[in-house]
DNA sequence: GGCTGCCAACTGCTATGGCAGTTGTCCATG
DNA sequence: CATGGACAACTGCCATAGCAGTTGGCAGCC
């Protein structure tokens, strides 16, 4: 990503090319930092010292580093300083499994509300899939999964979903980073269920949608080992 | 919560609430402000005529329009102007939705770790719904409700849930706002799937417990017209 | 040596001022 | 009367400066 290459715990400054504001681009700049391990859990944050890094001012730092605290990502003690989150391997599995459930949520709701415009495009981003999972090409994989995850979070039209699910796949992205190199994911079970999503947002069925978007998470998180293999069969009410 | 029980010639610590920031004072302000209706939706704000309202300067009062906006609470234009975002009734549906899933999460969570002191005082929460019930006494009831998935909340011990969950149910009471006085909830089924829910928390049985509650949030929500009844019967996967 | 108290160097937090866009109004012009 | 353009009054956004707590270390005393 754009994320500047720099050394541990140092930030570069920000380009001043874009038209968003400062503290937009501060926010997006820490946030990309901070699962990209760049910046390390425990890392004391400076208001001051990370706007010089920066070099903007102090002001939309902090505004940056307020929303980040709202996300979970930073911690700060008053009048103490501000810390990068500790994000275990049980916080990241719970993280997990709370992303599995909106994203389900968000798939019953695709699935009520999607125009035939987004499911054709959803349909061949599906068709990418079928090609990068033959090819064994992982990086288009990846690109186009987050498609088509984000195809759906848009379809909802949610902004609380689309800003909450936004949160916590950049967490998925940290918990991937640090299983480094081990993800020996199973490519063509990720393709079917893929299909079956596709399937079901055509039926407009939600509650089928719904639960094979939610399984698919989390069977995913699992084979990334994030979470446990489940104890259990699936228990019914 | 009165002074806390300290040894001959210790001091208690002090109260804490004197000492939050003008920031997060003016983001609770607003927040509870909007939920009461005071500043109904499309207001607009502007952030120096807010910041003379509050007596207070206008770094604090965008930091908590900032907040808020992450919230999904207020929109703002860039140079143009922050109005509070409208929430019509399809959107409250969606945010009940979401909400209800969450919770069923949040419980999941907590009937994994739970410890027997929340336990027994979750079960004491339930006695006095159980009396609130027979006496009718609704308002009782509204606060026993709110400690009850307050202390659910709380077991999980997850940030993101609890702060998430907090927004979701600020919108549940701009939703029981509009519907003035006319909530005829049934209360004993509340009171039956409350029970059933701290059951399953006393089994320890995640997924029963997690099936509950989302299913005793999305009834509340129909009873409360949020939602409308459920169109079919669940469906299996 | 070990403890106390002070001081300088931090920290987050707030106020003030000013910049650059946006909008609405009012007057001159056709 | 209708239209267009400039000006004033907004807006959000940012930089600077200074306040008030917190911390760490170092001198001075027991």
């Amino acid at each position: 990503m754009a994320a500047a290459k720099t050394a541990r715990g140092r930030i570069a400054p920000l380009a001043e090319e874009d038209t968003l504001s400062l503290g937009e681009r501060a926010y997006r700049r820490l946030r990309e930092s901070i699962v990209q391990g760049v910046l390390p859990a425990g890392h004391k944050i400076s208001e001051r010292s990370l706007a010089v890094e920066l070099g903007i001012s102090a002001q939309p730092v902090r505004e940056a580093l307020r929303r980040l605290e709202q996300d979970g990502m930073v911690v700060t003690l008053p009048r103490r300083g501000t810390v990068v989150a500790e994000v275990g391997p049980a916080q990241l599995g719970e993280l997990g499994r709370i992303r599995a459930a909106l994203e389900g949520v968000a798939t019953a709701l695709a699935a009520e509300r999607m125009d035939a415009g987004s499911i054709a495009a959803i349909a061949a981003i599906l068709k990418r899939m079928q090609a990068g999972t033959e090819a064994r090409d992982t990086d288009a994989l990846d690109e186009a999964n987050e498609e088509f995850h984000a195809l759906i979070h848009r379809a909802t039209g949610n902004l609380f979903l689309m800003r909450s699910l936004g949160s916590l796949r950049a967490y998925d992205n940290l918990g991937r980073h640090r299983a480094v190199g081990s993800t020996p994911r199973d490519l063509p079970k990720a393709l079917a269920e893929h299909k079956g999503i596709v399937a079901a947002l055509k039926k407009r069925d939600p509650a089928l949608a719904e639960a094979r978007m939610r399984h698919h998470v989390l069977r995913s998180l699992v084979t990334n080992g994030v979470l446990p293999p489940p104890p259990r069969k699936e228990r019914r009410t």
